[in-house]
Parts: structure tokens; sequence; C-alpha cells
DNA sequence: CATTTCCCCGCAACCGGTTTCGTAAATAAA
DNA sequence: TTTATTTACGAAACCGGTTGCGGGGAAATG
């Protein structure tokens, strides 16, 4: 800058007031300076800037890991709209420890991000860190895996209502005794699916069977041996919710392994936003999250509260609907 | 950092020595010092930080999108080790636009990053504004969609093997007329592997059909349009090498509605890492590439090389091999 | 022609650490 | 004890933009 400063004749604060697009510079002298910056190739540090103005037009992304397709698609609706207001992402994974989480969290007390996208892991089960945060002026939107009681914005799909729409089906389809596999106990979206499932089964006078609500792990292996354990008992279910994309391959797999026709013997329905749904053998029935607008309107929420000053995000739910795609794995025909 | 100096009857630089761990500070006051900080949950701005010392600790990854499992598990391998060297990594995705990659990198001219990993977009065909950049120092690795010809580190998967030994594969297992789909003509990566093709064919009298070559969309329904189209002709291919993962669905489809039996009339075979192969249906053989290592290797290139002051990457490609796992889409017989 | 207003631009302080250099005290060597 | 060396810390410049304020000159007003 002191260099494009000096090759026009001009002071190092007339050009900084040109990139800040400032009214006390004459269109003329802007047009010469931009002139001569895009020749030279020139880009204001944005370190500098972000030191002066306590501003750094960078958001961060706190995901728990980027395996399945739901975080891959969140993180393209994210970074979509942060490009279109010229922000920049910084992406962390916690690879679902809580302690982790903490770490990266406390790493933004230093104003190196204006505000934070995050996901929970599923082993968080306070959220001191959040709040902390918080209280130092970092805006926080949570989206798909929530902290219900922070005083701040949330967007979730209807996770009750899909586990009861999930488990409506597949009493539809003639299922009495229905399994729901998740990974974890404490998170929101889990229970909330799981309370909506009990509370279709209750509705239809089947209360849920403790003994179905199987907890696996983020192990491939040992999931493939719980579930056919599942599988193998007197009483196995003749229908299986999987809560998490990643469970789906064990189900299949433990039901190939055993001879167990899907869906003559069992019926399979998955939270899932796999492309290969559709193609698997059979073709899967899936609750299918809207990943990409949720991530979209996590992001457009936490800009939104980052243009006023000193407005703190309302503490409220929005709730992007998931959608019920019925396939093969629950009906024997394939309805698109 | 301020209000720790005078809490402590101390200079700032002094409190600014005891964050860089400087020898000149005593062990009893670095003690004192962190322990306030501590109490005070004081993190230094890293953009002051920055500023002085040219250097950001963050490095870029530009992709051309999150949506296949290899970029995904390629972000899990380079955020591995970047957490692991005290790095940030700030994300960018260029929805294989050129102009998109080329915006991007010219941001980085401003110091934004130390060094960048880059996967290129399929539009991408000169490396100017990659050299650009490399020649304002900073320092670029390439990883899977490489530029060959740009002198730098390049970390990609034995592509040409790879399509050599599908090809192989297919003849194997009695196809004489395989055709290859891809979704880019320039992209190294595609011509690579075409090329093991073409060489497996060549070695068995069969030479390839230009006509066999099948250029694809980024478009889900135009694909299955154009692949069913493939599969209408006259002389329609007996085998099939997906060179991208997200054709596999497509072809999976158009099978399905032209009743296609795979492997039957029809044996498939398909770059990918995807988890869900070993269930679709039939079980679909890959050829898998090592997407976590890759990602973790090119990191930790650029980390090395970062270390160093001045010290320019050698144009070199490392190899990291992909592997064929065979299943149903192309035996018949499910080999696990 | 004198005066006011407005438009442009420069001066200098500032953001929050980092680093060079100097120095006083403590320790070692002569 | 004197001199040389080491240790521990402070003063101030610096990184590269940003911004409040002040001023010179041109245009507008009286």
């Amino acid at each position: 800058m002191k260099l494009l400063a000096k090759e026009l004749q001009l002071s190092v604060s007339t050009v900084s007031k040109v990139f800040t697009d400032s009214h006390e510079i004459s269109e003329q002298t802007k047009q010469k300076v931009l002139a001569l910056a895009k020749k030279l190739n020139y880009v204001p540090n944005p370190y500098a800037s972000s030191l002066r103005k306590r501003k750094s037009k960078t958001i961060a992304v706190v995901l728990p890991e980027v395996a399945d397709s739901f975080f891959s698609m969140a993180i393209n609706g994210i970074e979509s709209i942060a490009r279109e207001k010229g922000y920049h992402v910084l992406i962390y994974l916690t690879h679902e420890q809580m302690e982790r989480e903490q770490a990266i969290l406390s790493d933004f007390q230093s104003g190196r991000v204006d505000g934070v996208l995050i996901s929970i892991s599923n082993e968080t089960t306070n959220d001191e860190h959040i709040i902390d945060m918080m209280q130092r002026g970092i805006p926080v939107v949570f989206f798909d895996r929530v902290c219900e009681e922070t005083a701040t914005t949330r967007i979730t799909t209807n996770d009750r209502e899909s586990g009861q729409l999930a488990a409506q089906h597949l009493i539809d389809q003639g299922c009495r005794n229905i399994a729901y596999l998740t990974i974890s106990g404490s998170l929101s979206i889990s229970r909330n699916r799981l309370a909506g499932v009990k509370q279709a089964l209750t509705a239809h006078r089947t209360p849920f069977n403790e003994r179905n609500l199987v907890m696996c792990t983020d192990n491939e292996e040992e999931n493939l041996r719980i579930i056919k354990e599942l599988l193998q008992r007197k009483d196995r279910p003749d229908g299986i919710i999987a809560s998490v994309e990643k469970l789906t391959a064990a189900v299949y797999l433990a039901c190939k392994e055993l001879k167990i026709a899907i869906p003559g013997k069992l019926k399979v329905i998955s939270f899932s936003n796999q492309t290969t749904a559709p193609i698997l053998n059979p073709s899967l029935t899936t609750i299918t999250q809207p990943a990409f607008a949720m991530g979209k309107l996590a992001a457009e929420v936490l800009f939104n509260s980052l243009k006023k000053t000193n407005v703190t995000l309302k503490a409220e739910t929005v709730v992007v609907p998931s959608a019920l795609v019925v396939r093969e794995s629950t009906t024997g025909r394939d309805l698109g």
C-alpha cells in the first residue's frame, strides 16, 4: 500500500480510503488507485485490517466429522452463502470428542472468528464452553445437533415428527416390533427422533420396547456385531429405524450375512442423505434431511446478526422439515 | 496483553515473550504470566501476531466441491494433521469453475494463508493463476486433481495403473466392449485413467473404441439420459468403467430402467470411495482411492515446506496407490 | 472581493502483539 | 576486586492497514 501511495504521489490514508470505498475520495482518484492495484495484483492485507477493525470476516464451522453426506452438503450450503457475503470459512472437526470441541472453541476467544456455526459432538453433555464464548461476544448458531437449553438460534429439522413418521410408516407396512438404532443417548436429535417413534407406537397401542433401543458405536465392525446380535434374538424386530446414516451399511450387511430378507422379514428405514439410497439392494426408504438448506440457513442467520452490532441472536429453534422418501426396503415396491 | 502486563507489573514485551516461549524469560515469570492468562482465559490475538510475523498459521484447501466421499475423507486427513501442527484450515469451493478458482487464489496474494492445498476444477485448463501465486511465495501442493506441468509437489494415486487394472479386470471377466465414463476431457486424472484403460485393451488386441468414451456432466438427470442412450446402442457395451463416483448412481438407475442385468448383461466398475459400495444392488466393484492418506500426505508435505524458509517444493509426483476391490457387479459373486 | 461551504486529501494515532537493542543486576572469570 | 559474561527484562520501532481530525483550494454565496 505504501508502494501504491508512493507510485501515485498519494498518502497511505488516501489509498486505504479507496479500498474501503470512502466517500471522501474522488471517483477519479479511486479509479487511478484501483487501476494500479489491479496491475500490480495488489490485495490489502486482511490481518492488518482485521486487527484495526476488530472484525475478521471469517467464521468457524465446527463439526463432529465430515464422514457422512449430511455434513458434506451442509458445508456446501454454508460456503455458498459465505462466499456471497465475502466471508471466509474455517473448518474444525471434533471427532465426536467434547474435549476437542472445548479446545477449539476456547481458541475463538482470540477474535479469530466473528461467529461460529456448530453441530455438537455426541459426547457433549454441557454447554459451558459455548456459553463462555457467547459471553465474549462471539455469536453462535447451532445446526442439526443443537443444545436445546442454550440461548441462541438453532437450526434443526423436525426430528420428532420425522421419527414419528418413520415409525408410522413401518406400522403401516405391518411392523409390530420396531427397533431404533442410535449412536448417542444424549444428543437431542437422537432423543427427539426416538420420542417421535415412541409416540407413534404408543398411539397404536404397541408401546416401545426398551430392549429395542440399540446403542451403536462409531466402529463399523462393532456395529455389525451389535446388529447381528439384535437380529438373532428370539423376538427379533420386524422393522428397524436407523437414526444415523452410517448405520445403514451395518444393517444391510448383517441381513446379508444372516440371510434375512429386506423387506420380507425385516423392513428398514434410515435417516440418510446418501445419494446411493435408490440403488441399494433393496433401495432404501429414507428420512432425508435438508442438509444444504440447513447449512445455508444457519449461515444466513449468523451473517444477519453479524451485520448489526450488539444484537444477540434470538433463542429460537428454526425447523426445516425432512422428507420421507419411500422405497423398496419398507415396501418391496419401488416408488421412485 | 496490556492488562496482563499491568496486573503483573511487567512490560508488554515481557508478556509477549512468555507466549512465544522465549529463553529470555525466567521460568518463574513464565509461570506467573501463564497462570494469570489461564485464569482470565486470555488468548493472544492471532491477527496481530500474523501481521508482525508475516505468518498466518493458516492454510487454504481449495476443492471443486464436497459432494462425494473422496473430498470428505481428504478433508479429514488434512484437518487431522493441521490440528496436530497447530494450523488452521480455510475451505473454499470452486464448484468446478475456473473463474472461481482464480478469484479464490488471487485473494491469497494478501498473505491470508501460508500455503495452499488444491484439487483443481475440471474447467481448469491453464495454471497461470497457480504459478502466479507460487511466485508470490505461497507454496502449493496439488492432490488428486493435479496440474502435471506445474513445478510443485503433486499427490496423486496411480490413475493410469488403476485404469489398466479396471480394464484388465473387466477383460478377465469376459468383457469385449468396454465403455469409459468421465466428466472431463482435460483433467489429468481422467486422461490418465483412460490411458490405462486403452493400454489394457490394446494389450489384448481389442483397441478402445472412441465411441465408447462417454462424456457426462454434473447434472444427474442428463447423465441418466446419456447413459441410457449408451446402453440402447446396437453395439452396446458389456462393461462400464465409471471414472467418477457420482456416475455410479446414473449407471445403476439406467440399468434398472432398461432392465439390463448387472453383472449378467453389463459389468460395472467404478472409481469410488462410497461406503455403500458393498450394499448396492449388486455390490459394486470399485477402484478405491486412498483419500484420507492423500489428504494427510498433501498436508504433511506442505507443512514440511512451511517449516523451513525459502525452500521451494520439489516438482515431483508422489503416488499413493489405489486398490481394486472386486465385488458382485463384475463377477456375480460377492468376495467381501 | 470577502466569506462560507464543500470536496479531497494528508497527518498521526491506533489496533495488539513481536522483535531488536540496550541495560541493570547477577554470576563467572581473571 | 576488577572485568567479562550471562540472565532477565523494558523501551520503542514495527507489521500494514484504518480513521478522526484538520487544512488547503475550488466553488458557491453575499
